[in-house]
DNA sequence: ATAATTGTTTATTTAAATAAAAAACTATTG
DNA sequence: CAATAGTTTTTTATTTAAATAAACAATTAT
């Protein structure tokens, strides 16, 4: 088989379910009806049609179809399981790369990893070529792919690029109006900090969710195509290696919550200058907690 | 035939070269030496081995390989025409796209497209899933591609990250001691434009590739690989764009030479602040020119 | 008539099949 | 026992054919 036939099966299962809703012996919709109903296309319908014909559930012949009988359990074509979507493929290629310290400069290889992570290999080669842009990975001369990796050097630049984005946001940020929805939203997420710092001490793992909505909630500041595309890479990275990063972890996030808190402030002031330091003085911890923690990997 | 056999093909004619280094009868290096001298696997070096075996060239029968006679023309296979690469594609895609304007929302036809530019179609296949990632095509919901294209949205976003991007480069720019190499840089380029200024009644479509070269230098300042990356699209795109707009091109780019001059000037001064204002003036100019052309191409 | 519907053909995408190449492993020879 | 050859396994790039979509032509019913 090319395509798989999922379309196709469930295709043929909703038009049981539409026969059963009719009286043996209604007639049922023309194609086009059908299709639309089943969003796909006549093609598809046409199949399926032809499917419960064969099965004597339909009287079929041009314009004239009718209900035979009954649809029945065994009727039903069984669902073959649907493959992983690109967007699950990065959350789980990112956890495999930061939670099994996958080091620097290995050769992936398409056909293992498209089974482990159970999607077709053209989608996972598909989905390379997407890293590639952000240099993660890279095409090897002759064929393949190998993982850039998380060196020092990748931590590092991925920090100063992002402090960069996000100081740009925050200069956006601090002149927006008093009745903009940022400050809402602000407002929100600084009550689930005050909220978490109450309960800190059993609840400190919450932080890492609670650090990428702070962080993505300020880039939005900088309404920009490019920036949305980054943020959400560089924040799958920071969330994922604070998460594994476990030394110190109830303390680290307690001093998070309390520097977020003062970014908060910061951009409350109204007063860029002011609103830079806070952010700087966060980002600076950030890129400091990401490189301890590819040492304390690479070192364990 | 699946994969091409150019590499076998190039292999063999190569070793028809090495036997003719030789004087008939002499032996030939090990599979593994000849493999390593013509950079492919032993896999290839054996089927070229048994290919000029079978042209009875050598005589070979395990370590005894001896030439048998002198290789001629007539012996040599023909060389299949490579397929472009993925940088060729890279630009005769986006040329495609800016030259002929192909407006926002178009359906990407990967068979006819990977024909036109005469790539396989997964190359192109893979190619567009990179640029998805800077948002300049779309995967569709049913298969297939669409260029989100080059609307206004789009190019004052573009404008805006370059802009950011600069905008920090020369920050770290100016801090450079004297003696750094990128003084020296400037210094060949600001004589270039110089050159140009004075030539620039006739010559004044050089200054395409004196823009590029000129905001690459600067950005280098800004050492990071994401920054790179983007740097190559970016360029591309107000590149072409430069380039087919005629409109008022002479005077056009002289203006920019004499801004770009400024700009190196106020890089010199060391003054961030001066630096800034002469690098925001000229990149205000560009944006506005990009979204002129973009003006002027919609309305033709 | 003509709008709606079906029948048929063509085009396109993409999963699977396949051949080329690389790499790993085993056996042999000097 | 180190170098080399023989063999097998693995992996990737390209081709192919199935699944789907879309276009076009023919027919039917109002």
């Amino acid at each position: 088989m090319a395509r798989t036939d999922v379309r196709f099966r469930a295709a043929f299962n909703s038009l049981l379910d539409i026969c059963n809703t009719r009286k043996v012996g209604d007639s049922l919709p023309s194609e086009v009806a059908l299709a639309d109903e089943l969003g796909v296309s006549r093609t598809v319908v046409r199949a399926a049609l032809q499917g419960v014909h064969d099965k004597a559930i339909i009287r079929w012949d041009g314009r004239d179809k009718a209900v035979l009988r009954r649809a029945t359990r065994a009727d039903r074509l069984s669902k073959r399981e649907e493959l992983a979507s690109i967007e699950e493929l990065e959350v789980s290629f990112l956890e495999w790369v930061l939670r099994f310290d996958v080091p620097p400069e290995t050769v992936l290889n398409i056909t293992q990893l498209s089974k482990q992570f159970s999607v077709a290999p053209h989608t996972l080669q598909e989905f390379l070529a997407g890293l590639a842009r952000f240099g993660l990975v890279e095409r090897r001369e002759r064929g393949g792919w190998i993982l850039r990796g998380f060196t020092r050097d990748f931590a590092v630049e991925l920090s100063d690029f992002r402090s960069v984005l996000e100081l740009h946001a925050i200069k956006q940020l601090v002149r927006r109006p008093k009745d903009d929805p940022i400050w809402e939203a602000l407002k929100t997420l600084e009550q689930q900090h005050l909220d978490l710092l109450a309960r800190i001490d059993t609840n400190f793992q919450d932080f890492s969710r609670l650090d990428e909505a702070f962080h993505t909630t300020i880039n939005t500041a900088f309404s920009n195509r490019f920036v949305f595309e980054f943020q959400r890479v560089i924040s799958l990275i920071f969330h994922y290696h604070f998460q594994w990063n476990k030394s110190d972890e109830r303390q680290r996030n307690e001093d998070a919550i309390k520097e977020h808190l003062a970014y908060i402030d910061g951009l409350r002031s109204g007063d860029p200058k002011i609103a830079e330091r806070a952010a700087l003085s966060h980002l600076e911890t950030s890129k400091l907690t990401l490189l301890r923690s590819l040492k304390d990997h690479n070192f364990s």
